[in-house]
DNA sequence: TATTAGTTTGTAATCATTACAAATTGATAG
DNA sequence: CTATCAATTTGTAATGATTACAAACTAATA
């Protein structure tokens, strides 16, 4: 990506300082963090962040199609920047979650044919490599 | 199905009213109902219906491997009893959650080799057909 | 019948998310 | 530069799904 800013505003957000720091992060962060995590690793450089500032700014990438949320947990969203298909593994034990490819060519039936399909997401739950070998 | 106390019993579940109730609601309903949903519609027969039993109730359930949780809402939860491997669409417009068969073989690379999957979540969101062709 | 464990219930607490209005910032026109 | 207006950010209060907890109730057992 050249530049941050440039981007937002091919995508119609105006990239406020708050915006693009909030993308960068994201960008930079593969863990699919949530919105304390979002905000906690923020508030050191921007002292004045509300929270509430960063879930308006996530909706705002979510509705532009630039994130998207990741409701893997029960309790907490997680947001991603991360717009190829993908599918996500939660290990049930370490909490980590982990990306994975995936392709759908042909695992589907026909039933959705006459449905209009805006987003996918493939979810699964289990216990990773780590811990399994840990353990 | 034979006899819903005695699926419990098999599964470790001792079959209270409340209990086969709650069960029989989420098997004849493919509605994928919340909470609030399963209370409400139970509450005619058992007036004494408290939400944390039903709360109560579907979390052994599901910790008993006979229905799961769908967090395919950022709201509430959803539950099924429908145990077969099949995903859910959720339409952004009616808000229906629709059942659909998926085959997942060669659809996953091989990243996920040594972990240990113990349960698979797809959600496709968009718009049904009903509401593509009424609009 | 008495005892005990398991189940249900109601209420209070928790906590992620949203609503809302005031404060701040940024752009634009005079 | 200054005034004006819109967009953005912020802090606080409300909302609402879920959980914690303890009392009431039920079922089983001796
Ligand atoms: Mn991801
Ligand atoms: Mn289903
Ligand atoms: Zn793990
Ligand atoms: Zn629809």
């Amino acid at each position: 990506m050249v530049n941050v800013g440039d981007f937002l505003k091919t995508n119609g957000i105006k990239p406020s300082y708050q915006r693009i720091k909030i993308y960068e992060f994201l960008m930079n962060n593969k863990e699919h963090p949530t919105v304390e995590t979002i905000y906690n690793a923020l508030n050191g450089q921007i002292p004045t962040l509300s929270k509430t500032t960063v879930y308006n700014t996530l909706k705002i990438f979510i509705d532009k199609g630039i994130a998207m949320a990741i409701t893997i947990d029960e309790i907490e969203v997680r947001f991603d920047a991360h717009m190829d298909m993908h599918g996500h593994f939660k290990c049930e034990q370490c909490n980590t979650i982990y990306d994975f490819n995936v392709n759908f060519e042909g695992a589907l039936s026909d039933e959705l044919n006459d449905f209009e399909i805006t987003e996918q997401q493939m979810f699964f739950y289990g216990i990773c490599k780590k811990c399994k070998n840990h353990s």
